[in-house]
DNA sequence: GGATGTGTGGTTTTT
DNA sequence: CCACACATCC
């Protein structure tokens, strides 16, 4: 059967991109209308695929990039789509529609504000101002944040948003106190958002959804609009996003979907694997591609990968194959603890830049928790190996930037509610939470917002002085800089604002060494913003600075990444999603860490865990090292580890094993623990239930010190510093024991040491 | 109102 | 272990 792409296939010609395409991925690239699921393997080339897609949409089959939708899943990502089609078309593709859900949703509500009650300059929440306006919104409804947190209460009505339910179909569903508490809330949020003219991140994704749905015009000009719509990573898609989709494609069907089910690592956050596993019901007469042939990895990390992926069931089922030339095989290292552990990253770094001749930007290290980024950044810092660090602390989520946020959302979005409360409150000027909640009951009375209150002195007659003449300040400080907004350059409105503040002083006034950094931030906030280019196609008549502030509430951790720089990478294993690396370091290979003990009893989460690995393990181009430690610092306190059960899925000859220094050294020091401690050779590691030790009982706490090393009176032991002696005396139970140790030096003598605080090794028996 | 100190609670991943 | 909420004091 001739196919529309056989046909096409025969009128390519020699300038087109096509050169060097396999035949799933020529395949691919030749569709052209209709529904298609891409099931694209790690590194089988999925982004060259969707940018000649689209180039070839625009200029062989002469489609208006207007009509194009490409959602990506960052913003970097979708830069970098953008850039790439431009290159292969000559041109830039002007007028496409790229970008993440989110951005796409914002971009879409900015035209068609009226229709949920906003208007286009109105201002993004990020997950700290969503909370702070829900826990407002508990106290207005006699809800004890003791009771139920204000976390958990969030996290539901998120939920709820992201399954599209409604709050008056929430209220029907809520049977216990805590979803009728959630409920009570959520029922609130909306029109509390609304007064503030302001948006959740969830909203971005709902509120299109609603807007098409409701709206058979909008639902058709939308339709209209984007004639062919593509989805990169939609396994991480969830129902409101895939109804977005649904909706958009839903008349000519010319969706096509990119994505692994393998790589599945957001359900946490709503996302739901029904939605690839589903597509070809959803959108009939799908076709379906499926790329798996890899071109990032050598034989060795495929294999490894394949193998620890099999265990789990509900995967369409998908091999890797290699083309690369084998390489180096995949490595399994034992360290001490986590600092042994960054110090062998960091001696493993050093020592492959000279031998390999590779730059620092080759290396990446992953972990799965943002804490394990503090061992390595210390063991990198020491020898001052410059790095990256990706996500964490956003940079917009630093103090003195959120501060500068906070004013300039209010000068965009004068409703914006948060923006009055943290921008009144900073630099102090004498108006406390008194004065605001006062400012609220006024506003309540009159129908105003705070901003509207503050500026009416003759509503203030009930206020101290101060306070007064304070707010009128403040107002008039905020209304002159809009007013200078319209015309000027985001970057001189903040410069305007740091010296109408007096920030700098402030600053240095709070404390003269982190004011250093802080300034520096406030140098980087005026570039990015003198950076900040209106994207392509801001139709709707925005100002400058709200183009600013939406960018800057959207960016995610991996955005910022600079591939030029010549650093080592260091991130969440979430945010290395799509990335690529030489070298990468795989940490804390540790049951209880990962996978998280959480995921245990949980089979879906442990396979999230699972993909994940795979995730990490796919990010590698030419060696991988896995490494886990016998302790580890969890909490403020130290921990016996045991390598992942994951490690166990992979057999034995497909990883060399080796130990750090540290440990070779301990030599055959014995752990007698018999559910784990280190254990080499024969795969399979224990399982051990982990209790977090924040939700250790007491008895529970006697219990595991039991399993700590012990000591006996006389016992001779050696110490970091003071060098090798003998146990006196001991006393104290769990993490209070102290040893009374007489040390051979006599220029030390006898020390009384808190055990738990130090690390004693054994000395000879 | 704001600075300072103490307690408590929460510890997965992020747009 | 840390961040934040709360209490206490000025």
């Amino acid at each position: 059967m001739i196919t529309d792409s056989a046909a096409a296939a025969a009128t390519v010609t020699a300038e087109e991109p096509l050169a060097g395409l396999n035949p799933a991925q020529r395949e691919a690239v030749l569709h052209y209308e209709g529904p298609m699921l891409i099931l694209a393997g790690a590194g089988s080339g999925k982004t060259r695929v969707l940018t000649a897609r689209i180039a070839r949409l625009i200029e062989h089959h002469g489609v208006d990039p207007a009509r194009i939708l490409a959602v990506t899943f960052t913003n970097k990502a979708a830069g970098e789509m953008r850039e790439r089609i431009g290159r292969l078309l000559g041109e830039e593709p002007k007028g496409m529609w790229c970008g993440t859900f989110h951005a796409i949703g914002a971009r879409m509500l900015r035209g068609a504000a009226r229709f949920v009650g906003r208007t286009a300059s109105f201002t993004i929440y990020d997950e700290d101002d969503t909370l702070a306006v829900i826990r407002r919104l508990m106290e207005a409804e006699g809800i004890s944040p003791k009771q139920w947190s204000p976390k958990v209460i969030s996290g539901l009505i998120s939920d709820a948003k992201n399954s599209l339910v409604a709050p008056a179909e929430y209220d029907t569903l809520s049977k216990d106190p805590l979803s009728k508490a959630a409920g009570a809330v959520y029922r609130r949020l909306e029109p509390a958002m609304r007064a503030a003219n302001a948006l959740s991140f969830d909203d971005l994704l709902v509120l299109p959804v609603e807007i098409l749905r409701g709206n058979p015009s909008m639902l058709a000009t939308y339709r209209e609009r984007f004639q062919f719509i593509l989805v990169d990573e939609y396994q991480d898609t969830n129902r409101a996003q895939f109804q977005f989709i649904k909706l958009l494609g839903g008349g000519h069907g010319n969706v096509v979907v990119v994505g692994d089910d393998d790589q599945s690592i957001y359900g946490w956050r709503g996302a739901d694997i029904r939605n690839i596993l589903d597509f070809e019901k959803e959108f009939a007469s799908a076709r379906l591609v499926r790329l798996e042939e890899n071109y990032r990895s050598t034989p060795n990390i495929l294999s490894v990968a394949n193998a620890a992926i099999s265990p789990n069931v509900g995967r369409r089922g998908k091999v890797l194959r290699p083309t690369r030339a084998a390489g180096e095989c995949v490595t399994l290292v034992a360290a001490l603890d986590e600092r042994d552990e960054a110090e062998w990253v960091l001696a493993e770094i050093n020592g492959r830049r000279s031998k390999e001749n590779r730059g620092l930007a080759d290396f990446a290290v992953l972990y799965r928790t943002n804490a394990q980024s503090r061992a390595l950044e210390d063991a990198l810092r020491k020898e001052a190996v410059p790095y990256r660090l990706v996500g964490a602390v956003r940079f917009y989520d630093r103090r003195e930037i959120r501060d500068l946020m906070a004013y300039l959302k209010l000068i965009a979005n004068p409703s914006d509610e948060e923006a009055f409360r943290r921008a009144v409150s900073v630099p102090k000027r004498g108006v406390g939470d008194t004065t605001v909640d006062a400012l609220a009951a006024l506003g309540r009375e009159a129908g105003m917002t705070l901003f509207e209150v503050a500026s009416r002195p003759e509503l203030l007659e009930s206020m101290r002085g101060a306070a007064r003449k304070a707010l009128a300040d403040f107002t008039g400080l905020v209304s002159d800089l809009r007013e200078k907004a319209k015309d000027t350059s985001v970057d001189v409105v903040i410069q305007d604002l740091i010296s109408a503040l007096r920030y700098v002083e402030y600053l240095q006034a709070e404390g003269p060494e982190s004011a250093r950094d802080r300034i520096e931030n406030l140098s980087s906030l005026i570039n990015g913003a003198a950076e900040t280019v209106v994207d392509d196609g801001g139709e709707v008549g925005l100002t400058p600075l709200d183009h600013f502030l939406q960018r800057a509430m959207l960016v995610a951790g991996a955005d910022a990444l600079d591939p030029s720089a010549d650093a080592v990478t260091l991130m969440t294993l979430h945010n290395a999603k799509g990335l690529e690396y030489p070298v990468i370091f795989l940490t804390g290979m540790e049951d209880g860490l990962f996978p998280l003990a959480q995921s245990f009893d949980d089979p879906p989460k442990l396979e999230e865990e699972r993909r994940l690995f795979y995730v990490g393990i796919t990010r590698a181009e030419e060696k991988l090292f896995l490494s886990f430690t016998e302790t580890r610092r969890r909490n403020g306190e130290t921990l016996p580890s045991i390598r992942s059960r994951f490690l166990a899925d992979i057999a034995a000859e497909k990883i060399e094993e080796k130990k750090t220094l540290r440990v070779t050294s301990m030599g055959r020091r014995s752990y007698t623990r018999e559910s784990g401690g280190y254990n080499s050779g024969a795969f399979p590691a224990r399982r051990q239930h982990e209790v977090p030790s924040w939700r250790k009982t007491a008895a529970m706490e006697a219990d595991i010190s039991q399993d700590e090393p012990r000591y006996v009176k006389g016992e001779r032991v050696k110490h970091k510093l003071f060098g090798e002696g003998a146990i006196a005396e001991l006393a104290g139970v769990g993490r209070e024991v102290k040893a009374v140790i007489d040390f051979d030096d006599v220029t030390v003598g006898r020390k009384t040491i808190k055990l738990a605080y130090t690390t004693l090794e054994r000395g000879q028996d």
